[in-house]
DNA sequence: ACAGTCATGATACGGCTGTATCATGACTGG
DNA sequence: CCAGTCATGATACAGCCGTATCATGACTGT
């Protein structure tokens, strides 16, 4: 007989802490030998386990990268939301600590910022890729306003823009190696400072 | 009995012109299915000549890669070129000029752009990246130049540095959906504006 | 006219890919 | 204690990949 109300409480492992593990496993080969490394069987090989465990967690490899998309969202999320924490809440330094928290300065953002570009660039020509719009999107909107919240002149939404911009470009610019991080940092600081001085305007 | 000697002139068909329309069939692929998708097999449809013709004028597949790169880094400087020429030869038009012709505004500058970025990510985890870095750095000491020629306060390194990331940045979202081609040369020239607007500095 | 190289075609080969199938312990609720 | 589901292993399969090989016209300099 079929039973059809079956309540099940997953037991014995956690599978989303095991997708955890697995993703882990894509970010590390992604950040190392790049996206297309990434096959199955490799992600079963770094993480550990089986491939059969890989299509057990992630019925497909689209599904596995999408769940890896977000885990690095999540992952860059959890990181800004941290900076910020730790800053008062003036506006600028609101500004500054989210924005430097985006940049691959250390060992672990730099391997999120690089399977995210990896990523990034895949999703630019497949038919899908709306999904990172919206959160670039809300982040753009965040920016704003606290660009707003400040008193700069001009528009909050187009420096919101062009801050945003300028990030996406300086994590790219330490990717390819031709800036440090700390590098990167001086100069998005440069470009806040004079995002932010008010010349003698009304 | 060996020709030492033999000083052949290709004949027949022009070697470099094949080159370029097979690379040209590998740009149309990157920019609508991505770079993952062209095979030799795909490049060789696309550009409707045999497999072997593929293997013929590129012996393997990273010369080929290798060849469309350098192929785009020169279509970019043509690009750049023709747009500075047309302008006088002020330092801030040459800059506005120079750095709006790295966006992708029309639909050739979108495909160039776009197979750019998909081999720009290839690059990040390959260990043989550097190629484009002195290209990077030419461009940058070129703005840079123009940015001390005009008057601005501030290091012009640093400022070249920041515009150039800015440019990179906006390329991305464009090719991403989040700007159109306009409203990125919008925040170019916002942010070119205030970067020329000499405050009340000595 | 002939030998040699260029240019191109057809096809084969081993390897890797994503996915599917079969099997089997481990633990569950009834 | 037994039937069923969970969780995992081993292995198979068809397809595409990059590359290599064999063959053959077309044209060359001598």
């Amino acid at each position: 007989m079929i039973r059809l109300y079956h309540d099940w409480v997953p037991t014995k492992v956690d599978h989303e802490e095991r997708r955890h593990q697995i993703a882990e496993a894509v970010v590390r080969i992604a950040a190392s030998r790049g996206l297309q490394a990434a096959s199955m069987r490799e992600v079963a090989a770094e993480a550990g386990v089986s491939l059969r465990l890989v299509q057990y967690y992630f019925h497909t490899k689209q599904e596995l990268l999408a769940w890896v998309l977000a885990y690095l969202g999540q992952q860059l999320g959890r990181r800004m939301t941290r900076a910020v924490a730790a800053q008062p809440a003036s506006p600028r330094t609101f500004l500054y600590a989210a924005l430097t928290a985006l940049l691959p300065t250390d060992e672990e953002s730099r391997r999120i910022v690089l399977a995210y570009a990896a990523h990034f660039t895949l999703t630019l020509t497949d038919p899908d890729q709306e999904p990172g719009l919206s959160y670039a999107n809300a982040l753009r909107d965040l920016v704003a306003e606290r660009f707003g919240q400040a008193r700069v002149n001009g528009d909050p939404s187009t420096k919101a823009a062009i801050a945003l911009a300028l990030v996406s470009g300086l994590q790219l610019s330490v990717l390819a190696g031709q800036h440090t991080g700390e590098e990167a940092v001086a100069l998005l600081t440069s470009h806040l400072d004079e995002a932010f001085r008010t010349p003698g305007a009304a």
